[in-house]
DNA sequence: TCTTTTCCCGCAATCGATTACAAACCGTGG
DNA sequence: CCACGGTTTGTAATCGATTGCGGGAAAAGA
């Protein structure tokens, strides 16, 4: 009404039809006289008409429209993730919610609430770090509510997920620090509920088991907050007070690098000489640093294509949730820079 | 459908009473039994009843959504207005539909479609790189459609606009270079279709000649795709070429600074003691990078929650776009670091 | 000329919730 | 015994678009 929006009335109005031959003028329904829908189409483009989603989505208990559920906008891997979501979102004819969890349960279960009371026709999710149950979830995966996890998957049998290989990811990572001949290898370590943390602490431990070295409990540091400031302490007070001084990090997010190079920097210690730095995620910033940090690549993009996909698949009927595969696993790519170069 | 979602209709059939009632009771409407309230809110629980947004779109024609249009996602500064636009929009009980336009006019001028099709209530808008017209914005404007752009501020009499004091923030960053002695100070500069950019380059100027410097209009660099390849390119080039070499470089944003920051290590030239670099955002990367890049910070969060108050407060008609200030503007704030601190 | 077929189009219901108006029911007072 | 007031609930229209069914008129056939 605000915009004196046009509606198939005003049309039929204007031509003293009635509602329904405007429509189906509209929608090149045979029985309807070609002339006639000239008229309509003419008048529909001179009203500016443009048919109301609204109406449609009440009708066909159907909204077009996803909702994003991340933990935050602002990071660079999850947005790139949106961006992919975006994209294909859009192509399919598909309309974006988005909202942030800002990693607390809570504002995940009220959002999912808001979403489901607009209808929408399903929803791609990366749950926060504080959900350990997941009861929000798995109520509407019963009434076969389309929903596809991505990066972190919930421990839930039938859940669709999408995420990279976090295990192989991690596993090359350190593999390659070992290759370039560093042996005490320090893992920071992300947040325990998080899959994808567990994965890449096994990826380290069974690259350091098949490449003979010994694993040490004491070289995995958990780092719940991900903070530089965390890791940069942390990795600190570490160089000090460890009785063998570790020669490498391996660091299961970026940020955590990045304070690990401060803490040796700080420490005076070189690297890649004598300390080897590798992050996850190869964040935008790893090329920018100095010496260039190597990271473990995660196909961000193509994880949110990829999901939407799936997930308006299933929404479309193309895909059934209970036959399909139910785990795509992305290959992450390790991006070997000076950091991590000694040879 | 799918979730077998409950419908006021099915409260009704439950206790045999009309849909009106049931609408009623929901409300505690006065002149409903206490204990059919009490009956009825009952069987809502436990048929776990979620009133139907859409539905209640349609009749109200408003949708407690406002739609966000952003050049793209994976950009840190875009990203973090969207989390302050997420944030405040939730607070005030609004979704947000997210598209991006990559930069692209058509895609501008399809998402507005595909967001008045929906009945947004409103739009935050920061227009593409490519946007020189704006009738697809005037069009709404004058149909009293809430709209408020930030960021990018079109040349539209009338729009509303919230933004950061480009023209200061780049002054300041400009005298601070000066003040440290940097005499041959080049600009980066950003497209000419962006007010910011135009802003940024006169903060420039003016910081030059209040200073007592000549303006050397060969000292600005139009840097219009805004890479880091292609400042750093232009830079390396310039360095040789130039009869006076540059001992500084203000950038109108942050990649083009560490761009200018590699060209110059390319060159052996040594920051900041022989060149100095401002940029301009003050992304994420800024404090890992070494030297750690001086920049302008820009509020993007305060930036996004204040366009998203304003915007609502329009739609809610607790203020009104004729009679109210029609640019807001935020004010910067220079985080001197490293890379231009010579004393 | 009368019947049958074909062609166009309108009526009315539907989606879910809201709301002005009407109605049914109760008890009480005249 | 009737009317009236108050309390509680129901009826029906509305938002915009769609669609099964049916109807009217013109054209074709008998």
């Amino acid at each position: 009404m605000k915009l004196g929006q046009a509606t198939i009335k005003d049309i039929a109005r204007e031509l003293n039809l009635s509602a329904s031959t405007i429509s189906r003028a509209l929608k090149d329904y045979p029985g309807i006289n070609d002339e006639t829908k000239r008229k309509v189409k003419e008048v529909a483009e001179k009203l500016n008409y443009r048919p109301n989603a609204i109406a449609l989505s009440l009708r066909q208990s159907r909204s077009f429209t996803i909702g994003v559920i991340i933990p935050e906008v602002v990071h660079f891997f999850f947005s790139t993730v949106v961006s992919g979501i975006e994209e294909v979102a859009n192509s399919r004819g598909y309309n974006v919610i988005l909202t942030q969890s800002n990693e607390k349960l809570d504002r995940e279960i009220s959002s999912m609430e808001t979403m489901l009371s607009n209808q929408i026709d399903g929803v791609l999710v990366s749950y926060s770090k504080e959900t350990k149950t997941f009861e929000h979830f798995t109520k509407l995966l019963d009434h076969n509510f389309p929903i596809v996890f991505f990066d972190r998957a919930p421990a839930i049998p039938g859940a669709i997920n999408v995420m990279v290989d976090d295990y192989q990811g991690s596993f090359d990572a350190t593999s390659h620090l070992i290759s370039q001949g560093y042996k005490k290898i320090v893992h920071l370590a992300g947040p325990k509920t998080l899959k994808i943390s567990k994965d890449r602490e096994k990826g380290y431990m069974d690259a350091l088991e098949q490449n003979g070295l010994k694993f040490n409990p004491d070289y995995i540091i958990p780092c719940p907050m991900g903070t530089l400031e965390e890791s940069r302490g942390l990795v600190g007070n570490l160089i000090n007070s460890f009785p063998e001084r570790p020669d490498a990090y391996f660091s299961c997010h970026d940020i955590g690098a990045v304070g690990a190079m401060m803490a040796c920097r700080d420490a005076g210690l070189k690297v890649p000489l004598e300390v080897g730095i590798v992050g996850f995620s190869d964040w935008q910033f790893c090329s920018m640093l100095e010496p260039q940090l190597s990271s473990v690549s995660q196909p961000g993009f193509t994880m949110g294509a990829k999901a939407t996909e799936i997930l308006i698949d299933i929404i479309e009927k193309k895909l059934d949730p209970k036959t399909m595969e139910q785990t795509l696993i992305l290959e992450t790519k390790l991006m070997v820079r000076d950091s991590s170069k000694r040879f």
